[in-house]
DNA sequence: TGTACATCAGTGAACGCGCGTTCACTGATGTAC
DNA sequence: TGTACATCAGTGAACGCGCGTTCACTGATGTAC
């Protein structure tokens, strides 16, 4: 474990490895108290003040770790949305992504969406919510404002995604693929009915309703 | 802040005054990190070391702590379904009390979930829950497995809360009572629909299909 | 009634630990003359 | 081509801190005789 000094100029690769240790570690372990200076020093096979070299302090670090989890999750959404004409489904596939995204990265995720003033880039994956949403009810498929569509679905997503990754112990269905899609489906038709009946509270009555509903649109 | 003794036998008031100086603090801070024994001891104004003769270790008491919280939660979650007829009406008002809990109770809610292996008290919790959905199974107003369900709309209701808890600084509507319910109802409409399409995607077909639908409810 | 003793709630001082951070340093590389 | 020096990535040892936990203790109360 024998380190080759970088030439000048190179130190910017040691960041690199800085981060990635920090990342490994962070999935590692899963929480956020094992990323301690040291661990990270050590795995990456360099001496703890090293670190400074790079990290103005440990919250820079953090941030940083935090920034890259981020940025692949606005590259994922950014790609599910494209190349799909109807935009509820864009909606839907959005949704579906960032779920996936949370359950692939728990320990990323956690971290994400757990501190506070998480920052600009939160903002820019809101954005991309917004859009499709916006596209939505540009289509007629849902009505209200975009901003707060989308908060409600993004509460949906959010909630199963971290339930799932917070609760392992809940006797979750087997197949949480399906499980994510029914809940995708469930916000999508829902925030769909829901914008439609502003006043109508939630009873029993609906339910004669909703099975002519099903029966005349899967007929 | 002068200690009186408590006399033999009365032990247990100092448990309890420890108990409610946690929860104080974690209120106030709304970090568990700010729990420690030294902290705790102090706003008691008792010596840290006192705190053993009432709790095994740190983990107890907040072990504790947490327990406090779920009975309350619990006991909202009975009173709200309590009395009401419509099945489906009672399963909206489970899931508003859990929200308004989370909401009104933000630390505590953090510490409840985040914990992994939260126990036997979530377990009562979703119990509720299960039971709530039951009815509206027997009552034909939802379809499928209760305990699959449940989750679907405890993690819709999760969502909305450690949402909102989390991310203070996203843009909230200013009546959040009003998101809430929407919230609520999206989930108990989408969960309704959904379950009666069960192979159907989501797409902007369906926009006139709900237009004529909800058109017909509230005429 | 008085006295010796057991009980038990609570204390003060100290422990070892891991942490983030600092600082004077080393030693290889590039550069000026 | 050789030499002195600047640069800069990385180090080793130490700092102060707050933490959970331990341990021998104090001192008031209840109890046995």
């Amino acid at each position: 474990m024998k380190r080759v000094r970088a030439n000048p100029g190179e130190g910017v690769r040691l960041r690199e490895e800085i981060l990635a240790a920090a990342e490994e570690l962070l999935v590692e372990t899963g929480r956020e108290g094992a990323l301690t200076l040291r661990a990270v020093a050590g795995r990456t096979g360099v001496s703890t003040p090293s670190v400074y070299l790079h990290f103005a302090d440990k919250d820079a670090l953090i941030e940083a770790v935090c920034l890259r989890a981020w940025d692949e999750l606005e590259r994922r959404m950014r790609d599910a949305a494209r190349g799909v004409g109807d935009p509820f489904r864009a909606l839907g596939r959005c949704g579906r992504v960032y779920v996936r995204f949370a359950l692939d990265h728990p320990a990323q995720y956690r971290v994400l969406m757990m501190r506070q003033g998480s920052g600009s880039a939160a903002e820019a994956c809101f954005g991309y919510m917004v859009e499709a949403v916006s596209a939505c009810v540009a289509a007629g498929v849902l009505r209200g404002d975009p901003q707060t569509l989308a908060l409600g679905l993004w509460s949906a997503a959010h909630g199963c995604a971290s339930l799932v990754i917070s609760q392992p112990s809940f006797p979750w269905p087997e197949n949480l693929d399906a499980f994510i899609d029914d809940t995708v489906r469930m916000a999508g038709f829902g925030t769909a009915l829901a914008s439609r009946l502003p006043r109508h509270g939630i009873s029993a009555e609906i339910a004669a309703e909703l099975d002519a509903f099903a029966a005349r649109l899967t007929e």
